[in-house]
DNA sequence: TAAAATCCCATAAAATCCCATTGTATCCCG
DNA sequence: CGGGATACAATGGGATTTTATGGGATTTTA
């Protein structure tokens, strides 16, 4: 059980003044060959102070692979409380958007503020699904590999903004 | 669980002013022969100052084994840090790229940046995966084989550059 | 009816396609 | 077996298309 097309790359785009970002088309493709959707769901990553980002084919696996664990266990009262808990993290906690014809979406005023993001959106595939970071709190991170560091570094240097 | 056909062999290919350079055709051959597919993914090698590269057939494998690893190990935290980390590295630190009709592929400039890769590019087939290297670069590495280094001096002679 | 969201158009840079050239390896036939 | 004919690989250059992005106009929503 797994998605055949993956996201992977990198990409760091502009957050305009109206809140509207690009998402790479790179990442846009992956959406495009698992489904027909053009929108991703957007949730605060559950370790990172970033964004995780996903396509209605991905959420759909991820609410199926729930629905397993919950009979699998069910006869427990605590596994009980956590399929609540997890469901509503799953669904209530994220936010879908739809992106238009040039590829932007309107980032959610509530996201942007979760995921700390700025006026630059750093975008990470991470196979099944995706980050979206704020740059400068990648590099402060101490559980980020190096070598990812650099791109970072390498992708603002590209857009002229230094650090 | 081995792949069937393995790259091998070496060339020297030229990288042009728009960063297009020709990815020779026994190592597209192995490519499609896994596959149907008609993209490499780089990634900056982990040892070597040189880029690694591979088609999806493999990326496939690879990213099914981290998947095993971490239903193995997932009850430790730590476990689930060393995943995050590992799939960041293996998806956001690489870059798919497709190569057109004519065999070549654009060289991302910061594939380029990272291999270390100037106007010449020097392909070779190490089995699963191959490499492109900087031909400078594997010639001043002591790690390389003397005879290794002599095939890189024959390809460069080959071509009209002395060293 | 304001504010917010969406649509539409414009643009510059970058990526992609298409065609042409050249050298080399392969084929074919007398 | 020679020698031209053919096919394919690598590469250059121009034309075309896609991407990311800004800004105005229009529509929706509260």
């Amino acid at each position: 059980m797994a998605l055949e097309h993956l996201f992977q790359g990198s990409a760091l785009n502009a957050v305009d003044a109206k809140g509207r970002v690009s998402i790479p088309a790179f990442l846009r493709s992956v959406i495009e060959r698992r489904g027909d959707a053009r929108t991703i769901t957007l949730a605060k990553h559950e370790s990172f102070p970033c964004l995780s980002a996903y396509d209605p084919a991905y959420a759909a696996l991820k609410h199926a692979k729930l629905e397993r664990l919950l009979e699998k266990e069910e006869t427990s009262p605590d596994a009980q409380l956590e399929y609540q808990q997890r469901n509503l993290m799953a669904f209530a906690a994220t936010e879908e958007v739809p992106y238009d014809s040039s590829g932007r979406i309107l980032m959610p005023p509530m996201m942007r503020r979760k995921g700390q993001i700025g006026d630059l959106a750093l975008f990470l595939g991470t196979g099944e699904t995706f980050q979206i970071w704020n740059p400068e709190l990648l590099l402060k991170d101490p559980r980020i590999p190096d070598d990812l560091k650099d791109i970072a570094r390498f992708r603002l240097e590209e857009r002229g903004a230094s650090s």
